[in-house]
DNA sequence: TTGAAAGCGCTAACAC
DNA sequence: GTGTTAGCGCTTTCAA
């Protein structure tokens, strides 16, 4: 059986309270028995047991992190190591563990929650995603428990939510605008998963910038693939067999830009000479790809970063008011656009 | 207050430790008693405090996942979001929760395995690499704490530790031996970290590969490099530098790779006619660079998933034998290489 | 400034 | 089959 605060307290010849005072730095301990305590605890090679603690505290210091339905999929993206990255920093800094869901669907990762929150295994939950009709953050509303959403709200009050997203309506509405102004009339928009807010948010800004060009929006130009690897090349299928082909494209990922270029490659359709591409994310590799590409920087890490903040003061204080942050994006020009004859 | 086991005794009109077997399901309770339990809990709402759980029990279902030191390096490379979907799958079949490691140098990871194993907080652990001077799988060995490693032991009796592992040595050679088929001569070598185990094995058997192929080993044509993205580029630059540049290439990482090719072509040296390229893992996006790469593929979810069965076997048995799991590795053609003429 | 003791919610040995 | 009870190791009143 390891040590337990009893035996330092024996050894140091004081109560169990003084130990446990000393482990939290009481002031109202005297430096002298705080160092008999400290060597006692040295001594006999003492360390807490954080369930022990937990409980007698109804604190944790962890924090669940939930994923997308299907790690399987999310993981294949560079944007959850990403945010995972920033978030391990920020937690680490703070003195919180990760907990991470592990269930692959909608249902499993519910219950998975219910655990974390009924079960007294974290102290709050960020979300790494906003889905459309999603019943997580209804659950976690409804009793009142911290947490933090990386994207928007969809269908709930902003106001009732602390979320960290970037403006991404903005930046497809930019994107597109930009690939406008060289000259592009033909624009196609590879989406991802429509059952993501981001999805939504890209399209609805990409719909506006043709709109204010005065581009008519053609149903054929737009393809929504779930798949970031096979999406991209099934997309370039689709859009190919149009008659009048695209000339430039606005792709939702940049791993989904990989397959893309990859199979215009292929077709013998070059990029930029004759498909003009740019994407989102800006994971580490986007400027890797042949030739590297344009895309919008979406400052993931920060993502993390920031939403591990909030989420750590809602901890601390549950009556701080919710708060929404907007993460900056920006435009990384490469070498996947052209100007239009 | 949330409901506890007590309340649920009280409305089902039996003893707390009545409750406490239903939830276990034990075989000594009637089923009369169970349902009428149950519907207790159920009209309740009550669930479970795992903490108060893991007190009593000694046990957490929670199992510690250790990455290299700083996440900030390790996560840039889908190795790690691959293997951790491995882990994922087999541990939630398990009932199974992660904790994550989020400590960024060894000293912190060192001090986070020891609140991880003396705190309770976990039931086993998962290394996730192997280094080669490592202090946390000896401080696991000498307090008799269930791990696995993913990799293999350095400087350590292997029949000590259960670890899972690709057969490194073999497909370094492999790799080369490939190359040297194909009638080059000059094969440059990009590594990684020294410090891991992988890099280690990888370059032995490179330099076996030449050696039985009466090859000269040049010291200028071995480059390593820790980051995957900048090394890759480094390290090109210096191979070229060389004035009998290397004509094919074996490179440690698939991700390293893009960055090659991305630094050859800027260059002007064509993959695969003026250059071959062979690298290692095969992740999701290697067969999207252009050309695809070929590329050894080491099943990276089955890594994870062996070593989280393993683990899972060692925790519900303490005593089971070490066992050494290899997981079969194989080349996966594409089209960076070439014959030389 | 320190100690005694109650309790956090659950499990498991022991009794019946 | 079921109940009683003593912990698991820590925190936190309340007293002194």
């Amino acid at each position: 059986m390891a040590v337990t605060i009893k035996d330092v307290a024996r050894r140091a010849n004081v109560a169990p309270s003084t130990v446990s005072r000393v482990i939290s730095n009481s002031s109202r301990i005297s430096e002298k028995t705080k160092e008999r305590v400290r060597e006692a605890m040295k001594e006999l090679g003492y360390h807490p047991n954080l369930n022990a603690r937990s409980l007698a505290n109804k604190s944790t210091k962890t924090i669940g992190v939930i994923m997308p339905n299907s790690a399987k999929v999310a993981f294949q993206n560079p944007f959850f190591p990403e945010v995972i990255r920033g978030i391990t920093t920020k937690a680490y800094q703070e003195g919180y563990g990760l907990y991470l869901s592990t269930g692959q669907t909608e249902d499993e990762i519910l219950e998975e929650v219910k655990q974390m929150v009924y079960g007294g295994r974290v102290d709050g939950i960020l979300l790494l995603y906003s889905r459309v009709n999603d019943k997580v953050m209804p659950f976690l509303l409804e009793h009142g428990f911290p947490f933090v959403l990386i994207g928007r709200p969809y269908n709930i009050d902003e106001s009732k939510v602390t979320f960290v997203n970037n403006d991404n309506y903005k930046a497809a509405k930019t994107v597109t605008d930009y690939l406008v102004l060289l000259g592009h009339k033909r624009i196609g928009f590879i989406g991802g998963n429509l059952d993501y807010v981001v999805t939504v948010d890209h399209m609805k800004g990409y719909e506006q910038a043709l709109q204010n060009a005065n581009i008519e929006l053609r149903e054929d130009y737009i393809v929504h693939h779930a798949e970031v690897k096979e999406g991209g090349q099934d997309a370039v299928i689709e859009l190919m067999s149009i008659d009048q082909r695209p000339t430039a494209l606005v792709v939702a990922d940049d791993i989904m830009t990989f397959g893309v270029i990859r199979m215009l490659e292929d077709m013998e359709v070059h990029v930029p000479d004759d498909m003009s591409i740019v994407s989102f994310n800006n994971v580490m590799i986007s400027e890797l790809s042949s030739p590297p590409m344009t895309t919008v920087d979406i400052h993931i890490y920060d993502l993390g970063l920031q939403a591990t903040h909030c989420l750590i003061n809602k901890i601390n204080d549950p009556d701080i008011e919710e708060k929404k942050v907007i993460i900056p994006h920006r435009l990384i020009k490469r070498q996947t656009c052209k100007k239009m004859e």
